[in-house]
DNA sequence: CACATAACGCACTAACTGGTTACTTCCCTA
DNA sequence: TAGGGAAGTAACCAGTTAGTGCGTTATGTG
């Protein structure tokens, strides 16, 4: 599973871009402490001498794709646009987009998971993901106001708390999907399976904050 | 950080409860792949051969740390007797329950992030966790049967579905408190940010369940 | 073209890591 | 009380790992 084959003469970014890629993969899919340099390397195509050269070292490498994965969801989160909506279309809108990013980009659950093992160790010397998340509390809490005044929300939900409970009920199933398949005896990755689950996260959500659900 | 100094001369048991308490604090402190086999010996006070007598290998013994975790938790959850309580209160106890042990047994989340990160490829293998699942989600689906025949929960909840989500909304919260902390400004394990969470999980199960909310 | 600069690669190392070999020490019981 | 088996130990090993020293090669610019 290499990388593509694009690898032309003396390309720094393209070469950096690849390392990134390649350890992206290999942190989700090992985590930080079972993750090699030396396969890093190998995917990227590149000498893991350059893996020291661009980054430095191991964690500040794994840093830099923590920082890119954040940097990459709340972009897309912002241009979900959910100010133009009502408020209860953009609250649905905001569920389904949370799961729907999960299940595409499972590594950036992995990677969270990750970084937490380690105490948020990585993203402490972040000054990046600061302002990321800003923007991104102020969006929701906006959101439930406009809920409110349009007389569909409940007054005196925390921004915050609807946030984490929005991102768990989606997160837990994902990252817990194969222990929860054992434990569970059931797949719960078919498409049905996952249908079902995002329909009951919607529900659970709008019974929430939802005045009239 | 070593275990209790009991250890007294020649004790198969002792030393094996010893070996098997070192590893769960180290498997949950650094993974999988992080912990390493000699410093689970030095915490035990063992040598590191009496892992290899016990336990054969570094993944048998991890797979053992973790049916305990399994065990443990779910016989707590068996002792709770919620079948001698009105459904309501039993489902508001089962909430509290399944915080409070996250809370007080942090390295069960980290053991069960481990896990997935590795597939569930150790739980595969295992048929003690097999049946200790079968009584817990027939327990939660009586209790939802029983509220509709008390008349104080609504019809067709997927006790599953219902299942995950008691579980997501704590372990979510809990299992990234680190990076949650630094991403939403706020330290959210204090007494008082703890307390609020379970207050507002509460309500969400509850809405989500109840006829009367 | 010349040449400075940055990209790139090879080969190495010191420390580590899971697992083992060969041995000693203790306890139980025949 | 003798001796057999289990508990326990120290030293070791072969493979791995993050990280480097140093030389080579391409590329853009004067």
């Amino acid at each position: 599973m290499a990388a593509s084959n694009t690898k032309k003469t003396r390309d720094a970014d393209a070469t950096r871009a690849r390392i990134l890629a390649a350890a992206k993969k290999d942190f989700a899919t090992s985590g930080l402490a079972g993750a090699r340099v030396d396969e890093i390397a190998d995917r990227a195509e590149a000498n893991k001498r350059m893996i020291y050269h661009y980054f430095g070292n191991k964690d500040d490498l794994f840093r830099i794709v923590l920082e890119e994965a954040y940097t990459d969801i709340r972009t897309a989160e912002h241009n979900l646009e959910l100010e133009h909506l009502p408020a209860r279309e953009a609250l649905e809108k905001l569920i389904r987009f949370t799961w729907d990013y999960y299940l595409k980009n499972p590594e950036f659950i992995t990677l969270v998971n990750s970084e937490n093992l380690h105490k948020a160790r990585h993203l402490k010397n972040s000054e990046k993901v600061d302002e990321l998340f800003k923007r991104f509390v102020g969006m929701v809490g906006e959101l439930l106001e406009r809920g409110v005044t349009e007389g569909v929300f409940r007054t005196g939900i925390d921004p915050v708390q609807l946030n984490i409970t929005i991102a768990a009920i989606g997160y837990y199933y994902l990252t817990n999907r194969f222990t929860g398949s054992i434990v569970f005896k059931r797949d719960l990755m078919t498409p049905e399976a996952l249908e079902e689950r995002l329909a009951f996260n919607i529900e659970t959500i709008m019974r929430l904050v939802c005045v009239d659900p």
